[in-house]
This record gives structure tokens, C-alpha cells and sequence, in this order.
DNA sequence: GGTCTGCCAACTGTCAACAGTTTGCAGTTG
DNA sequence: CAACTGCAAACTGTTGACAGTTGGCAGACC
């Protein structure tokens, strides 16, 4: 109803709804992205092949799609497994996001007209669960089947909202990559769940951030975004009981990250 | 004989080196980026397939691999194309660009070690042409395959240096991300020459973003690298005959970039 | 002469079968 | 009884062949 492109729309477009390619990738991304695929957990080309009623050759291609965006991983003469990241990962990942939401919001102030920005705020008051996908930005360079799953995960709403600002940017180039990543993030985090506190909060620093974001005061928007994003950061490090790396490693000179 | 990957190193390596859909990959990669393959040119998978020795199972995971990266362009049908960027993607391009390295400053500022540092100033220095493939990040968390070709284009170097300062942030995320970018700039501007003058600014531009760098001051550092990036589009943009985007825009209010 | 229609060739999308590798297990041996 | 070796099953990697679609070309028709 929002803005996921409805497939029941017409019975032959359902047909003519891409290759059997496309399709296998769209579900396979899903089922990755819901958990129907448990992370770490290892793709049997014949059996899933077989379950969704296509060949290897088609489940392949899209396997390697998938392995491209960060979703699978590929080991040789072993298969594919469903992406497990690390906490590293999970925060260089994280950081990556940052990147690219403090330079959209400049774009976003910049570029975008009042009433896409006050579009914006419904996005925040309609904080129920229950709201569907509203995941796809309004122009994803990505291929059509990139949606974020119906199951609410507790982050949902907030990589839409996040998700949504990005595309106000303009930038189609930014706005996948930051699609993206958001999806590792999800995939990484969906079942991470948050401090009541911190959930408070956070709506709190979106309102104060969407505030500055309206007024197009650059600078405050920009500072409020860090804060928010460097706090929600900080919280699901200390859900998953790790400590933040942004803190350790400036006092030691080398060694540090030189291994990788 | 043309682009492989050298095989007389060792026999046994060569061998192993990978699967035959990665070796695919990997010369693909190098066949469009060099310009074998010209941009807007149909790949024609049976051709191909068999100049390369493989089948074509193969060649279209690679290709599929490629088309995720923004290289290769699929159409339903009609097979794959070199990727043609339009002048407003490649302005994105560039944006992205500038999001990731700005972001990447600081974190280089924050964790990077002096002698990495230091080294970054021979890139500058050895300016010369005839300077081999570098280009490989010190860790590349895309494919071995992943490098700019050694047809010295007229960004190999410009491309090279602020991949370097990319990677010294320690996030492979962002590096990587950055590595596809630059790939696609590459691809994009791989037939575009820069003034005289604007090689010399750049030069001018790179040493005085470096000094700022190792004295890790933040806020120069910023600024000096946002102006250079900058500049290096607004140049690019002339070139081609282009005018900036990022000028148009702000006065207008809505209309400008809503219909991508 | 221009335009429209129907056919044909080329190519992509897909499938089923073959070959090589890995992993786990059973048997054997010290 | 533990550890090592060899085998076998399962699965991935690869290949060659089949089917459906697209685009162009020739011929007919207006």
C-alpha cells in the first residue's frame, strides 16, 4: 500500500515479473533477510533449488548477487553461508552508514523541498509496529526485488526513516549504498533487541535532528545526526556486550589495525 | 595472453588460483575497466565464453558479479552491457565518493599511525607514469582480482592516492566501498583528460590536505580534502562540458531532482 | 514509394547430466 | 584405546544441449 511495489497486482505481471533469475534473487534475499536462513547457516544449492522449483543455474546467479552485496559468503568448493559478521564488521559497518548519512544530510538541506522534509515526520509518529514495509525508497537504483522483510525487527522503522532521509538526497549512487549496508546492518542486528531507554531516546534525537533538518540549519542537523547515530552505535554495543572501538585504539600507534 | 592473471609464477598456484567463475571475474573486471570492452559495448556471451575457454555457467555468474558492482549493465533478454554513466551519475559517482572520504579523514586522523602517514607522501611523489599497479589497498576485502589495470589512464594516480588514504582508516567497509566506487569513476573517466593546470592544482591540493593530515588536524584536513574533491568535479564537469550541479539547485525549490 | 506484417536467425535464459573436491566415517594399526 | 589412513557419499563447479524471446529483414500490401 505505501510504496512497495505491489506484485498482486495483475496475474501477468506476476508471469512477466523478470527472469527466473531475478525472482529466485528477490526470495532469496528475503529469506535471508527474515531468518528463513539463520546467519551462518549453510545453502544447499539442490535443496533449495528444488524447494522453489528452479534450476542450480538460475539459484547460482543469484547466490552470487547476494554474496556481492555482503549478504552471503562464498567459500571455495564449499558453498555459500548466510553472512555472519563480526562485531568489527558490524561496527565498521555501522560506520559506513555514518559516512553516508552525515554527507546526504547536507545534500538533503541543500536539495530538498519542504514538503518531502515534512513528509519526513510522518514517518516518525507512526512509530506502531505494525506498519508494512515501507523500506524502498521512492527511486532504488537497486534491482526491484530489494525490500526489507515484513517481519518487524526492531529496527526497522528506524533504517526507514534513516533510509528515507538518505533518498530525500537525490543521489541514487548514495542512497543504494546506504540501502546497502542497511540491509548487512539488518541482517547482522535482527535480532538485537533495544533498551526501552534507549528507544526513548532515540525518538527524542530524531525529532531534534527532523527539527534542525526542516529549519535546514546545516550544521545542527548535521551535529544531532552524529550524536543519534554514534548513541545508537554505542547502545547495540553494549546489547551485544562489546565495547566500542572508537575509543581504544588512538593511543596505540601501530599494530592496531595493520593485520587485517 | 591478454589479461590473465600470470600464470608463471608457479604452475601449481596458477592451478589453484581460484575457481574458473573467479578467474572470469577477475578478467572481466580487467577487460572493462582497460577498455577491451568499450563502454556501451553488448558482451556477447558465447564469444566471450569461448575467447576465455570457458563455458558459459561461468561467465554469467561473473557477469552477474559485475552488474552488482555497476560495471556491467543487464538487460532482460538482451544480454549484458558495459555500463555507459550518464553525466548526472557520474556527478553521484563523485558525491559518494566525496562522502566516504570525508568520513574516512577522520578516521584516519583518529587511528592511522605517523609512518602510515608518512608513506602516503611517496605516492605524491612519485608522480612519474610509469609507476606499476599499486592500486591494491593493503586490505582488500573485495576479490584478489580487484585492481585498476596498469593502462596508466589520467586518474590511475589521482584514484590511487586517496584509495591509500582511504584504507589507513582501518574500515574495510568503507574501503571497499570506496574501491567500487573509484572502480566506476574509473570506467566513467577513464577517456577524460585533465588541464595542465588543473594537474598542477591538484598536486598543489593533494600536499596541502597531506600536511594537514599528519599534523592530523581535523578540521583543515576536511576542508582542504572537500575543496580538492570539489575542484577535481568541477574540472571533470568542464571538461566534459558539463555544468555543476551542485550550484542549480538551491534556489529552486522542488522540481530540480524529483524525477530521476 | 512508404509502411506494415510475418518469418528467420541469433542470442539469452534455463535445464539436466558429468567431473572434481571436500568431508566425515569406518577400518586399521601402533 | 587413540590416532592415522583410506574410502565413499554428498555436494559444488562446470559443461553441453534445449527452449523461449528479441530484433531485424524481406516481402507483401496500401
Amino acid at each position: 500500500m505505501t510504496v512497495t511495489p505491489q506484485p498482486e497486482s495483475d496475474a501477468r505481471a506476476a508471469i512477466h515479473r523478470g527472469t527466473v533469475s531475478r525472482q529466485t534473487e528477490a526470495i532469496l534475499r528475503d529469506m535471508v533477510l527474515d531468518g528463513t536462513l539463520a546467519p551462518g547457516e549453510r545453502l544447499n544449492e539442490v535443496t533449495i533449488a528444488d524447494s522453489l522449483g528452479v534450476s542450480r543455474g538460475p539459484l547460482r546467479e543469484a547466490i552470487q548477487k547476494l554474496a556481492g552485496e555482503g549478504l552471503l559468503q562464498l567459500k571455495s568448493h564449499r558453498g555459500a553461508f548466510v553472512r555472519k559478521y563480526e562485531p568489527r564488521e558490524i561496527i565498521e559497518a555501522y560506520e559506513l552508514r555514518i559516512a553516508l548519512e552525515l554527507y546526504a544530510v547536507r545534500l538533503v538541506i541543500e536539495r530538498a523541498d519542504d514538503e518531502s522534509l515534512a513528509a519526513l515526520r510522518v514517518l516518525l509518529e507512526t512509530d506502531a509496529p505494525g506498519t508494512p514495509g515501507t523500506t524502498i525508497p521512492p527511486t532504488p537504483p537497486l534491482d526491484p526485488g530489494a525490500e526489507v522483510p515484513r517481519t518487524a525487527g526492531p529496527y526497522v522503522a528506524e533504517l526507514d526513516f534513516h533510509q528515507r532521509m538518505v533518498s530525500l538526497s537525490g543521489n541514487s549512487a548514495i542512497t543504494a549504498a546506504a540501502l546497502k549496508v542497511n540491509h548487512r546492518l539488518y541482517l547482522a542486528l535482527t535480532h538485537t533487541e533495544r533498551t526501552q531507554a534507549r528507544r526513548e531516546h532515540a525518538n527524542d534525537e530524531h525529532l531534534a535532528f527532523l527539527d534542525a533538518l526542516c529549519d535546514r540549519r546545516t550544521a545542527d542537523a548535521t551535529r544531532l545526526l552524529e550524536e543519534h547515530l554514534q548513541a545508537s552505535l554505542a547502545n547495540t554495543l553494549s546489547v551485544l556486550g562489546l565495547e566500542p572501538l572508537t575509543s581504544t585504539h588512538r593511543s596505540t600507534p601501530s599494530e592496531d589495525l595493520h593485520h587485517a
